[in-house]
DNA sequence: CACGAGACCTGTTCGC
DNA sequence: TGCGAACAGGTCTCGT
């Protein structure tokens, strides 16, 4: 479930509470790791003896990253495929899939359920070492036009993968990449150096929509993994295969680029201008 | 540098 | 009904 806006949600939630207690401000007690895998850095035995009696400062987010302050280090969570994070009591049994869980306070748990296993934590004293690698952030205003013109100009890519790529801009996956495509009315395998202008601006303005949308309804939730958000019921193109484009009825077409399933609309999104 | 294939994992859905 | 294949919101690594 996490791209941007899923997380961004997640982030919320965490940082300003509501049903649940808001988490900056709370003490970590301790972390129970039965997936060591997890733990991305640093090894399992120190993450677990740093991350006693941590103070939790703030939840940010910076990409698909959620970002955890602490009195001393900074928290790195990545939840991938199929990670969710929430705060549960701790009488509540744990479900099978919370394989890594932070004792908080006295009676409250910060779970990471993760069914696939794919997620990660970090502990680390500079997280700009991971962060660091990221691309701008697409809904940061200070993030313009031109820059992004100037980043698609240096690449040579078809624009699906590429803007799969957090190096190159960070917080897209592929349901909206394919929506932020099917708003701009650009063909994903149109390569990133043969924009024109106007298609650049149509396509930062595609991204920001669609992450906007999604921010709106708290994010999407397919299949069984993610509860919360309706994001899903909005699509345009994503799963749509075959069904009619809102916009012109054509059928929607997928095809897989770069191993992912894309879609999108033959008509709307024609392979060449003109 | 770009691209494809294979890994990492588990669960659901599809097709025969 | 049963079983294998295909597919899933992500990313890394290796070979060409």
């Amino acid at each position: 479930m996490p791209e941007l806006p899923e997380v961004e949600t997640i982030v919320r939630k965490l940082r300003d509470g509501g049903e649940t207690p808001a988490l900056p401000g709370m003490r970590i007690q301790k972390a129970s790791i039965r997936w060591p895998k997890h733990i991305g850095a640093p090894s399992v035995s120190s993450f677990r003896r740093r991350i006693r009696g941590r103070v939790i400062s703030d939840v940010q987010r910076r990409g698909k990253f959620l970002v955890l302050p602490l009195d001393k280090g900074t928290l790195l969570i990545h939840l991938r495929m199929s990670g969710d994070l929430y705060l549960l009591p701790s009488e509540l049994p744990r479900g099978p899939y919370e394989h890594t869980i932070f004792h908080i306070k006295p009676d409250w748990q910060l779970r990471f359920s993760d069914s696939r296993k794919f997620g990660r934590v970090y502990l680390l004293d500079n997280p700009d070492q991971i962060l660091g690698q990221l691309g701008p952030e697409p809904l940061d205003p200070s993030f313009t036009v031109d820059q992004f013109a100037e980043r698609l100009a240096h690449r040579r890519r078809a624009l699906k993968p590429l803007l799969l790529d957090q190096a190159f801009i960070a917080g897209l996956g592929n349901i909206y990449t394919d929506e932020a495509l099917h708003l701009a009315g650009i063909h994903p395998e149109i390569h990133s150096d043969t924009l024109t202008r106007s298609q650049v601006q149509d396509l930062l303005e595609g991204i920001r929509t669609a992450l906007n949308e999604g921010l709106r309804h708290n994010g999407a939730s397919i299949d069984w993994v993610y509860r919360g958000g309706n994001y899903q019921n909005q699509f345009r193109v994503y799963q749509r295969t075959g069904k009619p484009c809102i916009k012109c009825g054509t059928p929607i077409h997928r095809i897989t680029l770069g191993q992912r399933g894309t879609h999108f609309c033959p008509t709307c999104q024609p392979e060449r201008s003109s």
